[in-house]
DNA sequence: GCTTTACCTGGAGTGCGCTCCAGGTGTGAT
DNA sequence: ATCACACCTGGAGCGCACTCCAGGTAAAGC
């Protein structure tokens, strides 16, 4: 199964000049190419691109997708820092998700405040 | 009570630049000044900080701030407004969270697949 | 055969949110 | 008197992550 890039934006959600850009950058592995030049994704083009797909949105930087992607390209020896970098990951976004908790308490006390003080409604 | 520029970057966590950034794009109401021109914050000023800091830490865009402390200048007959920009923000914090709590789940759910298929540690 | 469509490349440009800098001033300690 | 210090201003610069553009190609539909 094959992917144009059409397609594989479409799966991804990431956006045809992005998908182009992470393969500049070195995030991709050099996409396959059809014969007239053009990227051909494979399956396991598209889930690795799930993955950062994953990572972005929870706010990983690119440098650090960058390290990722190296080690998944150096083969079994790389899974447990892989594993690291995951772990690592997944700690911050529990903090994220606690922050964002945390704020949010401040905020709806603050739209409690305006409901009692001012009798909005 | 009144706060020198360190003294309320200390108290809010924005930087003394970002203060003055704050204050040149109108998100601050002009600071009080000394009479050397120095800046001088008041409790008011530290406390609307405040609020700034949950809605940067919770993503709002600096845009929608702006709006925010236009309407808190506008006194009383803007806190229904005030109330609708922090409800719909508040919205946007529970999906904020959400997506990263199903992030995270895809996430550990590789961490899992690579524990089981690979054996780490 | 012609046009549209989807793609290609290298490189420039954008938006956001700061952050830093040069050059200067009033205040307080030694 | 001198020095360090905390602050001032206007404006330039930066890092990040894209996004857009000009100019070009290959294949598919009419």
């Amino acid at each position: 199964m094959f992917y144009s890039p059409a397609q594989a934006a479409e799966k991804t959600g990431f956006s045809i000049d992005t998908l182009r850009y992470y393969e500049k950058i070195g995030l991709l592995d050099r996409i396959d190419r059809t014969a007239a030049g053009r990227r051909r994704f494979s399956s396991d083009d598209v889930g690795f691109l799930g993955v950062l797909r994953c990572l972005r949105d929870t706010g990983m930087p690119i440098a650090e997708m960058q390290r990722y992607a190296e080690l998944a390209r150096g083969g079994a020896e790389t899974v447990g820092e892989r594993v690291a970098v995951l772990e690592t990951h997944d700690e911050r976004i529990d903090r994220q998700i606690e922050t964002l908790r945390a704020q949010q308490q401040h905020l709806r006390d603050k739209i409690r405040y305006y409901r009692d003080s001012f009798d909005v409604e």
